[in-house]
DNA sequence: AAAAAATGTTAATCTACATTAACATCATTT
DNA sequence: AAATGATGTTAATGTAGATTAACATTTTTT
């Protein structure tokens, strides 16, 4: 079990007491997934919710006529797991799978009051992360009002590199909105121009 | 200053005593805006979170060519206001604007410790805001990227007719992020099957 | 190394929606 | 009541991006 990754994360925010290092290791799981396990279905309340040690995982919508749509990824360092649905208990609306093997720091909701009695800092840093998640929904639905496909795909690459290196190119089309064939004409174009 | 739709909207959640409601009385203040008053500003930080007592109000963003695009409107018993600037104290992607004579209940940020320190059980009730507001924000972005236009104002309409018969057909389309003239069409077209 | 599966490309055709522009209706001001 | 401005409609034309289908390339499995 490799904590280390989630002391750091946290560190960047809070400061712990090692007597706090000692419980939140006690109320954690560590778990390993394998490509394509899902950690989370669609229709089920989302029980824990993941800090990524390693790998990379999506989430995704499967809509009325079978079509995928990936809401977003999550890599090293990363929240997994639809936290709307974590945090108010109901059932999410999305599923989350791991598209390489995963391994995975794993918080769990029945834990998360106790959690937060002994640590009130995490209660702040949980906070905090639901509203970056905010910010960042909303900043996502004004882009995909009023942007072309091919500005956004451009914000994305720029945003996120690494995960544009590891990830297949259907699935960077299936976050963007758009179609597998119009995401390579872009490409295509932008290689060009 | 009529404080009790508040009231009644904090008691669905949780319970206040007489002590807690004198004290939250005179950490809120009340305001009245006149139709096409500014809540906020793009570019500024949200100092305050508004509780809609009479009137209603839209945010919308001004993207790079002018074009104004709406993102939600607060009628009665909804908070006004960019959540995600306000919580996180950084400059507002949007606008909030009054599109009634508009009368609310403001939370400043400025006092928002001392309240939470005063009176936990609301740290609570914000937090289920916000988390509300991310399950919707999220649930907008699944919509645009899985439904058609025609499907989207269905759902608005069923979801919110009051708000719908109170505002020009103009905003509703900026909302469902189409032009007027498309929605226009969608409307013909389901009164004539 | 061959076969199979997964991923990526190209081009033709199609469609949901935007844009423009002209006009119609309704509300507000004088 | 006329005039002005705000809102809504219609129709013609344009376009971003979808869909289909065939093929190319890369990766994984055997």
């Amino acid at each position: 079990m490799n904590i280390q990754p989630l002391l750091n994360y946290i560190s960047k925010i809070v400061t712990l007491t090692d007597e706090e290092i000692t419980f939140l290791t006690s109320q954690v799981t560590y778990r390993k997934y394998l490509k394509g396990q899902y950690v989370l279905q669609q229709g089920d309340i989302n029980k824990s919710v993941c800090f990524v040690v390693s790998g990379c995982t999506k989430m995704f919508y499967v809509d009325a006529d079978g079509q995928e749509h990936i809401i977003m990824f999550a890599v090293e360092d990363w929240w997994s797991s639809d936290l709307g649905s974590f945090i108010s208990q109901t059932p999410s609306d999305f599923n989350v799978q791991c598209i390489e093997d995963t391994e995975c720091i794993v918080f769990s909701y029945n834990n998360m009051e106790e959690t937060y009695a002994h640590i009130p800092k995490l209660e702040r840093l949980f906070r905090k992360t639901i509203e970056k998640a905010l910010v960042a929904s909303q900043k996502r639905i004004v882009r995909n009002f009023s942007m072309s496909a091919k500005e956004r795909y451009i914000i994305f690459r720029d945003s996120y590199p690494e995960i544009e290196q590891r990830i297949p190119q259907y699935m960077v089309a299936s976050y963007l909105g758009i179609s597998k064939e119009f995401l390579s004409k872009i490409k295509k174009q932008i290689a060009f121009q």
